[in-house]
DNA sequence: ACTGGCACTCGCTCGATGGGAGTGCCAGGA
DNA sequence: TCCTGGCACTCCCATCGAGCGAGTGCCAGT
């Protein structure tokens, strides 16, 4: 038996009101706060059906209903439109972003912001190195023997590292290598680099081959394999709203979860072109998250994309609403980033 | 009356036996645990006094006995040794941190190296500007109007920061800027810098003299005003560690002073030289630390210091170990700058 | 000054009780 | 065929009282 539509109305209202309450729904309850236009006993013969579905469940015997992983899933997938905005939290948004004074100061706004919008752990990648293009590199000598490389990408990101070069360099050599440097690779997709480096050690000088070769070996490092993807997190607080009942009692495990920037990289790291991911308990891969729900977005200048963003929360959460923010705000950092 | 030695004994064994058990105890299970060589009701006058002292409490009648803020005070200050590490953990320590690659390698293995040796939140503060020297400034075009200004100080420590221009400028003229900035500022101790900034401008040329007052100004806020402290945490699955006694009942307000950079700050920044600072439960400024205790010190090459570093846990947290731990990791991390 | 003894306090656990919310099912009606 | 009101049933939860036991304070004795 299929469900006809006003079996998906009372699941509907089912996850309204216990996303709002945080209690298991009975069916008297339900025809008061909803007009459905039937009595209680035809709303508990649809939620058998319900139930029988996998929608649906009892914490016990003769308690009211609670959404399982597959109801909200549902819910999500056909019952709910994306919340729009109010004005009030666009122009908190702008506000908030507009002060930005450089890529780190944009990303944590952001992700206060998230956390503080949605009431919920927000994650916030930076743009990710294999995604950006080099827009500089500099080599700045610290001794004679020790070289700062600072790498800055078209995203805005820079990174740095220290090159312990093999013998003395130069003021001049120090140039040269830098001029090198730059007129391979500035400009070039980092994802084109590591074909590009090899080369720079062949076309190079003899007498300075030994410390380019130094130098790329780093370069490759930092480019390419150790592309250590950067992450900002806040609202961990929030994971203690809603008492005990959420995250079936402790907050260990998803404590634990958001401490390895490696989970949380695979959260909101996937970023399929400007589609709004979300995750629901189960779903994720990870085992300390299975009561969680993740909703994550990538974001970039345009329709390319260069990093990921989401909210973490219970399972139990509002996702019209965090739908609507997290696409908001993966929208408004787009549009900040192209601004630069 | 004041406190003969046995009954800081009695106190001392409190406090050891509370920390480890983490339940009330009773003067029974003490003569049991510990040979002090008295009667159980001998041990109950001692602990009358105690606590008309005001160092333990009965959390209701007829329970055991609790340390109190002051309690823990007193064992701190008088009662325990600083528990020396032993060779497994030095070692693990120097395994942990030798591999480190850059400042913000070093950074982030070190919190979690003390969160996971301490088993609780760590946090560390990167070098911080205001005592570092600037080392080396670099402009580099990013359009005709635009700079950016990455700042590198001798601690390793790199800042970068966008600079608006209010026209266009040569490839000349960015060198020119660059040599002048680095001339004055190039090995000054940051909190000498701002009275050079302003000769900076005079000095210039006047073609020059408006872009450099607006690298002046940005200069300005990055090395001063705007000097961003910034820091890392690690551990805070730790703080569900013990139950729901801890903290009493709830992460909450813990979670929500973590998230507050500032307060981070003011717990770990305070910096006097070499000294481990203790600070238990109520002698937190931050109320919402009131339950919480802090061990803290700072760190830096040789005798000088450039940060600070520490943990947060329960009043209820073995002390003496902590203490050695947190010391112990701040003079490697010390040693592991100085090389640089 | 310490000890053993003793009465007392009080939190905690356990089981029984009653109320209430919610359910499933069934027979009757549109 | 589908909906509805009624009814018996289930089971959670809050309340209560009893019994237990750990721990205390006090006191008299050594």
């Amino acid at each position: 038996m299929s469900l006809d539509d006003r079996k998906l109305e009372v699941l509907r209202a089912i996850v309204e009101d216990y996303v709002e309450t945080q209690e298991p729904v009975g069916s008297k309850a339900l025809v008061e706060r909803h007009h459905l236009g039937v009595s209680p006993a035809t709303v508990r013969n649809d939620m058998a059906v319900l139930e029988e579905e996998g929608y649906i469940r009892q914490p016990h015997t003769s308690a009211g209903r609670v959404p399982t992983d597959a109801g909200y899933r549902l819910f999500v997938d056909r019952l709910s439109k994306v919340k729009p905005l109010t004005p009030a939290e666009r122009r908190a948004i702008e506000r908030f972003l507009i002060n930005a004074v450089d890529l780190d100061d944009v990303v944590h706004r952001t992700v206060r912001l998230l956390a503080q919008l949605t009431r919920q752990v927000a994650v916030v990648q930076y743009p990710s190195l294999a995604r950006s293009a080099v827009r500089h590199l500099e080599l700045v000598p610290i001794s004679t023997t020790r070289l700062m490389l600072v790498m800055i990408a078209d995203t805005g990101r820079v990174e740095q590292r220290l090159v312990e070069l093999p013998g003395p360099a130069s003021v001049e050599d120090v140039l040269d290598l830098r001029r090198r440097v730059n007129e391979k690779l500035a400009g070039q997709k980092m994802a084109d680099t590591p074909a590009l480096v090899q080369g720079l050690v062949d076309d190079c000088s003899p007498a300075n081959r030994g410390t380019m070769a130094c130098l790329a070996a780093v370069l490759l490092e930092t480019l390419v394999e150790r592309s250590e993807e950067r992450l900002a997190l806040a609202g961990t607080a929030n994971l203690t709203r809603g008492g005990v009942l959420d995250f079936q009692g402790t907050l260990r495990p998803v404590l634990e979860a958001l401490e390895e920037e490696v989970i949380l990289l695979k959260l909101i790291g996937d970023l399929e072109p400007s589609k709004t991911r979300v995750r629901i308990g189960d779903e994720n891969e990870i085992d300390n998250l299975r009561s969680a729900s993740v909703v994550s977005t990538g974001y970039g200048p345009g329709v390319t994309i260069v990093g990921g963003l989401g909210v973490l929360g219970p399972t139990r959460m509002d996702y019209p609403g965090t739908i609507a923010t997290v696409r908001a705000v993966a929208r408004y950092v787009g549009d900040l980033l192209a601004q630069n």
